[in-house]
DNA sequence: GCTTGACCTTCTAGTTACTGGAACCCCTAT
DNA sequence: ATAGGGGTTCCAGTAACTAGAAGGTCAAGC
């Protein structure tokens, strides 16, 4: 099959697949005249990893996820503990982001919003209230 | 200053603040020597960003933020539509994270995590239990 | 005067996971 | 012959830094 079938079997673009395989995750063939090929497995690994990247997952996981998917004699351990790390960063996220909903939220709740100046955000950002600071500097981008 | 004392002060790296520069967030002095001469206005500045961006807010939205602390006849509506915008993409963010969450979560809690191959997660991935769907396709990534 | 070491500078390239666009080839139908 | 709807490659751009190389500056010590 042609990569406009693929494409529309697996949800994902075609841009998306024309990458997908060159960083190697998935190796389709090529008919005479150029055009991927697509087998039924290719069809399911990219199912597959669409699915790993719509959980979050990085790429790097998702090729060590397609590597146990493929690998018959794995240990179902070993996709746990990949799985559970990735849980664990989920879960380190969430709390990141309610840290910044709860300080913020609070925020805007101060603030009039109408078309004076004054505005508890902007002073906020400033100099936080004493007992509920910020962590100074770099921001988690874990 | 130089760049090491505010550095220091703000909490940014080095590196980020010779980067905020080039994209013209902040505008520091130059003494003759060449080297960065950093007033307190500019070390005001660089926690401002440092605590904003720490709260979430892209680049652009710190650029818009900083111009509205420093327009004394700003209207503190144009703050508050900003925040909340932001505030609402915090919220689908972690709505997303958490059905990721719930997803992977059940997958896991149903793999045994031994030497044996049968593994859940990976069935999951090949194809999703019924009534349970994961949506197919691209991974949100707004 | 010379060296050492801690500063500072600029510049280039790499990171993640694509996405957009240009330039061009292939195939079928009219 | 041409128009269209496929397909191909390659280059550049995204967000917000970060790492590293090559080299200038300054104060202290010998």
């Amino acid at each position: 099959m042609n990569i406009a079938e693929v494409a529309k079997q697996s949800g994902l673009p075609t841009k998306t697949i024309r990458y997908y395989e060159e960083i190697g995750l998935i190796k389709p063939l090529r008919d005479a005249n150029g055009y991927r090929a697509f087998r039924g497995s290719d069809a399911h690994k990219l199912i597959f990893l669409g699915r790993a990247r719509s959980l979050g997952f990085t790429i790097e996981h998702c090729r060590a996820l397609l590597a146990l998917y493929e690998d018959r004699s794995r240990a179902s351990a070993d996709v746990k503990a990949l799985a559970s790390q990735h849980l664990a960063q989920i879960g380190a996220k969430i709390a990141e982001l309610r840290a910044m909903q709860a300080t913020l939220g609070d925020l805007v709740a101060h603030c009039a919003g109408d078309s004076r100046p004054d505005c508890p955000i902007l002073a906020g950002l400033a100099a936080p209230e004493t007992g509920n600071s910020l962590p100074l500097g770099r921001p988690n981008r874990g």
